[in-house]
Order: structure tokens, then sequence, then C-alpha cells
DNA sequence: ATCGAAACGTCAAATTGATGACGGTTCAAC
DNA sequence: GTTGAACCGTCATCAATTTGACGTTTCGAT
């Protein structure tokens, strides 16, 4: 599968990213500094590269700069990371030849769709658009849903509800990872929350007698049914 | 559909443009080595050809020369890649037979035109310069659309963004990606505008009790409603 | 049967998209 | 050079959908 190279110097940062990216199945190398990136990235070319504008030892404006001077980084998608405010630095940002542009805070899930979108553009044998399992299919690039043929609609975080869930099929996930996973790292929303949005979309995706595929575990959270793609 | 041999050594920029060049339909091989490329073109002629310049082997231009005192390759469409640099090389691809000549880096978004344009000239019944869905259709050449045979006046920008969508039917982009898709990578324009652009769009094409081919996407953007052509 | 957790229905607030109006610009015809 | 039409981008406003919080009811394990 894809391999991506993480430059980032806030190790926490790094981490989450590191596994976020490895559990969606990527093959990830994290790198703390800019120069030692540059060093890496000579003896071998990632499929894409997820950039900090700050970094000690050589700033991802700079490294981002160079990658685009060499031959065998030249089209190398990059996205940028990047603090808040000035919306300026969009411009010298994508300008210096980022691809894309992400500004910090951000939620996991939305780093991940664009790492997948943009790997969609320069790879697209590596990265799938379509999640299945049993009579239910999730189509991230037109945002559709169908339960054994039928059109379902989902509200947006209902949608990445259930994406995130189907990502990892069997997991349970503690209302507090999906809140950090699906809503985003930084918000301030009550767990209480995840219920009613669990509830929501059952109700959206199961008619009459149609089996369940959302899982309740009772005391840990919530998980998409393993056992569901086979009818078991 | 038109067959299109690129000579590329730059794994990277190989594979974008088979990308691009595919999901416009074309048949496209891919071949790292200007020697390989030569042997290859021996035994079956393409529709056209895409050669940088500077190949392991056997460079392009040499490649091009070659070509040229060949009867089965005589009048092949050829578009030359080079890098950023010698004007005064352009006069030598040109001169060496070369029919088009494009400096990296350069957008995808231009290249396929002139892939298109090319192809128009040489082999006009394997290009569709037209887009069709459903009882709509869009003609790229004479810059006209029909909504079921009646005549449909587009503005330059809307006829843009319903060229952009139509050429990805079911993808959803966000309005980031039609700003930078249809207006420009560089452009300082509200996002808001797309809505606005997509409102008159709409207003253009539908009439009274027609189906909208225009999707939009609570949260995430627009798309052209794949389902559209069936009428589903 | 009991107790805590989860599901459900309701409601107010917040987002987000649609639309009509307006001022500015470009460009071609005169 | 002037004039007018076409087109564009922004904004304010309106409408629809979505969202998050509560209070109550139901469920499930012990």
């Amino acid at each position: 599968m894809a391999r991506v190279l993480i430059v980032e110097d806030e190790e926490a940062l790094g981490l989450l990213l590191r596994y976020n990216l490895e559990s969606e199945g990527y093959e990830v190398e994290v790198c703390p500094r800019g120069d030692d990136a540059d060093t890496r990235l000579r003896e071998s070319v990632p499929d894409l590269l997820i950039l900090d504008w700050m970094l000690p030892g050589l700033s991802g404006i700079e490294l981002c700069r160079r990658l685009r001077t060499r031959p065998e980084t030249e089209r190398l998608p990059i996205i940028m990371l990047t603090a808040r405010g000035e919306e300026s630095e969009r411009i010298r940002g994508l300008s210096t030849g980022a691809d894309d542009y992400v500004v910090k805070p951000f939620s996991t899930a939305e780093l991940m769709a664009r790492v997948r979108a943009m790997l969609r553009r320069a790879r697209p044998e590596l990265v799938s658009t379509l999640l299945k399992a049993g009579d239910l299919e999730l189509d991230r690039e037109t945002k559709r849903c169908r339960r054994s043929g039928r059109e379902v609609h989902l509200g947006p975080t209902e949608f990445r509800l259930l994406e995130f869930l189907m990502q990892s099929p069997g997991r349970v996930f503690s209302r507090e990872q999906l809140l950090d996973g699906v809503w985003g790292m930084d918000v301030y929303v009550d767990e209480r929350t995840v219920d009613v949005h669990v509830g929501r979309l059952r109700k959206a995706i199961n008619r009459a007698r149609e089996r369940d595929p959302i899982r309740t575990v009772r005391g840990s959270g919530y998980a998409f049914d393993d056992r569901f793609a086979t009818g078991a």
C-alpha cells in the first residue's frame, strides 16, 4: 500500500497521525527535523508527504521549495500543515508547491480524507473509494450510501461516523475515540451526542426486519459488526 | 478510443499523465526508456506520442528524429515535454519534428487540452469533442450546450464549470477544488461564488419540470449526478 | 427486581445552501 | 472615445437541513 512520510516536530501530533494513517493501511514514517527529512527523501521517495510549516533544521516551506527543484520529487504530492491565522499563507503555501494545505487544528477525519483524495489523483491504484460490507455500500467519492440497492440519505456527520466504523470492522470504539475521530480532536461536545447520532444512523440504514450492522458494546462503546458481512 | 504512448522516465509523472489520460478515456502505455520505446514503436504505432526531452537509452530528440524518417511514423503526432529554461530548445524541438512542445512544470489541464487539440487535428474521429449525459450535450470545440435539443446559452465560467463536473460524473468536488479546477489554482475568489455560479448554471440548463443534473452534497460540495444519464 | 447504561423523541440553535440585487469590469460595436 | 450588453464577484437575506442537549423511557446484566 501507499507509503507516507510525515515531517512533524511535535511528537504527539506525529504519533497521532502515524497511528491514524497506519490503521487505514498506509506504511508510515515520521521524521521530526526538516534537514533529516531532506536527507531521507534523497534515499527514497514516498507516495505522499505531510509537511509541517514550522520545523527545526529546515522549515517546511524551504524543504518544499527544494523538493520541487529535484526531478524525483518534483511531482511528489505534498500536504502542508500550518497553524491557524494567516489566510495569506495559503497562497504562499500553494505557490511554493504544496498540493494541499491544512490548517491546525484539524480533525483527523479531514486529514485522512485529504490524504485519500490526494493519493487518488497521484496513485489511483493505491486507494479504494468503496467501502463494502454485506449489503451495505459506502462510496466516499460520491458520498453515497446504499443498503441492498436502495439509496440511503445520511447527514454529513452520520456519513463520517459510518465511514469511520466501517474502516475497522469489529473494532470497538469508545465514545471519546469516536468524538476524536469523527468530530475532531478539539471539539467540545457531550459524549451522549454520539448515542444520538448512532441512533439516527441506525434509523437511516435499517429497514423493518433488517439486521443492524452496528453493535452496541455495553460499557465500552460501539463497533461495526464484523460478522455482518457474512450474515452469520 | 485513441491510444497514447508516453515516453517518460520519471515514474511519478508518467503515472500522473497516465491517470489523467485514462480518466479521459484514452488507452495509455508508459515506457520509461527511449530505446525501448523505439522498439515498441516498430511493432505498433499509437495515435499520439508524448515524449520527454531527456531520456535514458535514447534521447527524446533523437527518437523523434528517427521516427520522422520512417514512413509509418512520419506523421505521428508528437508532443515533446521539456524542462523550463532554454527557449532556444523550443526551436530545435519543433524543427526536429515535434508537433507541439510543453514546458515543465505544466498544469495537467493544459496538457490534456493540447492532447485533445492535437488529436482533433490528426484523428478527428477519435476525439470526443462532445460530452454527453442523458439529454445534455456539451461541445467543447464550438463551446455550445444543448438540453434535449434546444440550444442553451452559458457564460464562459458556467461552461467550464459544467465541463469540469461532467468530466467526472458522480464525483463530489469541494468548492475549493472547483475554484482550483475551474477558476484557476491561484485566484483569490470567495468560495460562495461557486454557489452563485452553480445557481446560474442550473437556471440556464433546467426548464420547468426537468431533472437537475447537478447534485448538491451538503457539507461537501457539488457533483454531476452520475445517475442522470440513465434517468434512474 | 434493581440499577446503570443506552435509546428515543423533542426542541432550539447553528450551519449551510439558494437566491435576488448591486456595482464593477471587459469587450465589441459604433 | 463612448456606449451598452454580458459577465463576474460579493453581499444580504431567506429557507432548509443538521446538530447537540435534555428529559424520559426502555433495555440488559446481575
